[in-house]
DNA sequence: TGCATCATTCGATCATAGTCGAAGCATGCA
DNA sequence: TGCATGCTTCGACTATGATCGAATGATGCA
């Protein structure tokens, strides 16, 4: 025993309520300041700022101090992902949770994971991308094909300028409401992004949920039928 | 907040460490006794007892009775590539290293494994060889394709003369940060050694870290795209 | 039946860590 | 300079939960 990475000590950091409601309101993407997450948390400022300092201290977050203002986020997307994996796990043994809300429906639907797309939508895009050879699964590895390539340059994506970044350029990520994989890496990233660009779809205030227009949905319905 | 599953509920069964060391151990897909999972708790019975007991509440392990014997397992795939996810932050946050500094960075990009590199590249040149049939995976073992055979010949390697060797010809290694494999063995060896002598990159001193160059990292982004 | 083994439950102890009020620092603004 | 705001630190309290010894159940074996 006592070999490979400390599993408690990540583990331990994510289990307790508040420190989990923080992250999860960092899953939004966005930067949130300690008042912001000390709400989000359910906690007092004081309290809120002692367990930001431990998920710095732990390096599950970043802060970047901007005039009185000190922002936190999410260290990265292996965070992120580890989030989701966990979220699928709570999901699918979880204690039968009472009827979902509307809310919960949204999230279920369309939501951002750090920053990319999840749910229904973001798993039916991908299952597209796959059906119709855009992209090769090897185990857990995923690669864009030549005629994926295509595919996403007429969607208004350039992948060679994404494929000069460090990043993985496809990565597939477990969706936990839908429980199946969907697109992460920087293409993810990117198609999220184009989505937004082509106002088919606009982020809800203060929540994960991405809220697509009539038109939007009707247009990305087309998209992965072709 | 408090949308989306329960996220510290889960979390908080692997942030005990004994139970994380029980997780660990049955991540080897094997069932154990209460009494085996005590002793890699490092806990006694009693406590591994009430551990087990919690983790099963929580639907993370299942249990079988068999005799006198009872059997924990996990209760399936979703929870081990949970376990995996963390495992992959917990190794990426280094215990001490609050922020990754560009050295880890540099030490998850390309590293040396012995006498073979490792490391993200290492992976992709994996997946290339992989895909596009180069080798062949079975099981454990991995095989030079005769296609495959020609492409080492085109990057510089003489393969006939490894074969020659007592030492096995190709391997795959757990990559620990990636957590897929790489490629192994003499050849993986001999892979390493070609591009130090292309001079595509450079070992640091006193380090594992393997640095590319400008040039060598596009033309070994290069030699797996073709 | 009696005994040994494997495991859980109970009871008591103890340490860790979450919590907040009050005070202290730093920044921005007038 | 003075004051308000945003955040952290300190100190004290408290509760949760991890731990084990002893007792209790359950199963297998002779």
């Amino acid at each position: 025993m006592k070999e490979g990475p400390d599993l408690s000590r990540i583990a331990s950091l994510v289990g307790d309520p508040a420190r989990a409601n923080m992250l999860s309101a960092l899953m939004s993407g966005t930067a949130l300041t300690a008042s912001e997450l000390a709400l989000e948390g359910g906690v007092g400022l004081p309290t809120a700022s002692s367990h930001l300092a431990k998920l710095t201290e732990g390096g599950l977050v970043t802060v970047t101090t901007q005039g009185r203002h000190r922002y936190y986020a999410l260290s990265g997307s292996e965070v992120a992902s580890m989030l989701e994996a966990i979220s699928g796990v709570a999901a699918s043994v979880g204690p039968k949770r009472v009827r979902p809300g509307p809310r919960d429906n949204a999230m279920r639907e369309a939501r951002v994971c750090y920053d990319h797309l999840a749910g229904e939508k973001a798993v039916a895009l991908f299952d597209h991308l796959g059906g119709q050879k855009l992209i090769r699964l090897n185990g857990d590895a995923v690669t864009l094909t030549r005629k994926g390539q295509d595919w996403f340059a007429d969607f208004g994506i350039d992948v060679s300028a994404l494929e000069t970044k460090r990043r993985p350029l496809c990565r597939a990520c477990l969706d936990w409401s839908v429980r199946r994989s969907h697109l992460a890496g920087a293409l993810g990233a990117a198609a999220l992004d184009r989505i937004f660009e082509l106002k088919w779809a606009r982020r809800e205030k203060d929540s994960r949920v991405v809220a697509f227009t009539p038109r939007g949905r009707a247009e990305f319905e087309r998209l992965i039928r072709t």
